[in-house]
DNA sequence: CACTTGACCTGTCCGC
DNA sequence: TGCGGACAGGTCAAGT
């Protein structure tokens, strides 16, 4: 499921809703979905809630973190009252607040994780050190975009974009959007591209990144914010599951390939 | 090496 | 309606 846009969704609303809750309980469905000792997270305080790459952090008093990935079919969900839908059939695990309010950690297909590990620590997770820069941030820059991608000069354009020690936090959808907005075809080798392309590749992850926040995310199927509500991006979507629509721009088709085992959508006359 | 494919899971959708 | 196969927001590991 989510992307950079929907986990900074997520992020956003459990900064308003679980800062300076207390941990009461914490319940495990799924001991494969939990990584580390949950008898650590008893009685500590969330002082924080942050986000990097497509990873979620909830810091804690005591010198602890949890992390989520959240992979394909992840949900995080806040609840502060009693609810009949909640928790489901895909909850995997379950954080009581003292406040009786309820953190879900649901997944479908079970490929996300969450992880409670000593804040120290995270900067020796293997996960966080392959991570290439944060595209929303400032020193983030077209020329080191180019860099980092010419370090993988045949792979094409599209899938060299997924490769997150490249650049951190685009996934399927968004990277699909960026090309559409520099108006590249996905199938060019990066290094057949000239700056004034890597400079709208830029603009165009930036671009497609900063509009899924502003719609709240995209949900294709499973993605919903931080209270259980869906994201709309995909309404502002120029290709992304619009293989049997037009392009908005020219009209003309669009097309679904396969790329580096990806659905790939594009414009066959706008990207070029 | 660099790049591709399969595996991890569960569920849905599409074609025959 | 039923059944098999392809496919789904991601990342690793193994294979070529």
């Amino acid at each position: 499921m989510p992307e950079l846009p929907e986990v900074e969704t997520i992020k956003l609303g459990l900064q308003k809703r679980i800062v300076g809750l207390k941990i009461l309980s914490f319940q495990i469905n799924s001991p494969k979905s939990f990584i580390g000792d949950p008898d650590l997270l008893q009685g500590k305080k969330v002082l924080n809630v942050w986000r990097r790459a497509k990873v979620l952090g909830i810091d804690l008093s005591g010198n602890l973190t949890l992390l989520f990935h959240l992979k394909m079919s992840g949900q995080l969900i806040w609840v502060g009252d009693m609810q009949e839908e909640m928790p489901n059939k895909h909850t995997r695990v379950i954080i009581n607040f003292s406040d009786e309010s309820k953190l879900y950690f649901n997944d479908q297909r079970r490929f996300g994780w969450v992880k409670v590990i000593e804040s120290l620590q995270i900067p020796n997770e293997s996960f966080f050190k392959k991570l290439g820069p944060e595209p929303l941030e400032e020193n983030f820059s077209w020329q080191i975009l180019k860099t980092n991608l010419l370090k993988h000069p045949k792979t094409p354009i599209k899938v060299a974009i997924l490769d997150q020690t490249v650049v951190s936090g685009v996934g399927n959808i968004y990277a699909c959007e960026a090309c559409f907005l520099a108006q590249i075809d996905p199938r060019k080798k990066v290094n057949s591209l000239e700056d004034k392309e890597f400079k709208a590749l830029f603009k165009g992850i930036v671009n497609s990144l900063t509009s899924g926040i502003k719609y709240g995310g995209s949900s294709k199927t499973h993605f919903v914010e931080a209270e259980g509500k869906k994201g709309f991006f995909l309404r502002f979507a120029f290709v992304y599951g619009k293989e049997k629509s037009s392009c908005k721009k020219c009209g003309n088709k669009i097309q679904k390939i396969k790329l580096g085992g990806r659905g790939t959508y594009f414009c066959s006359i706008c990207q070029v």
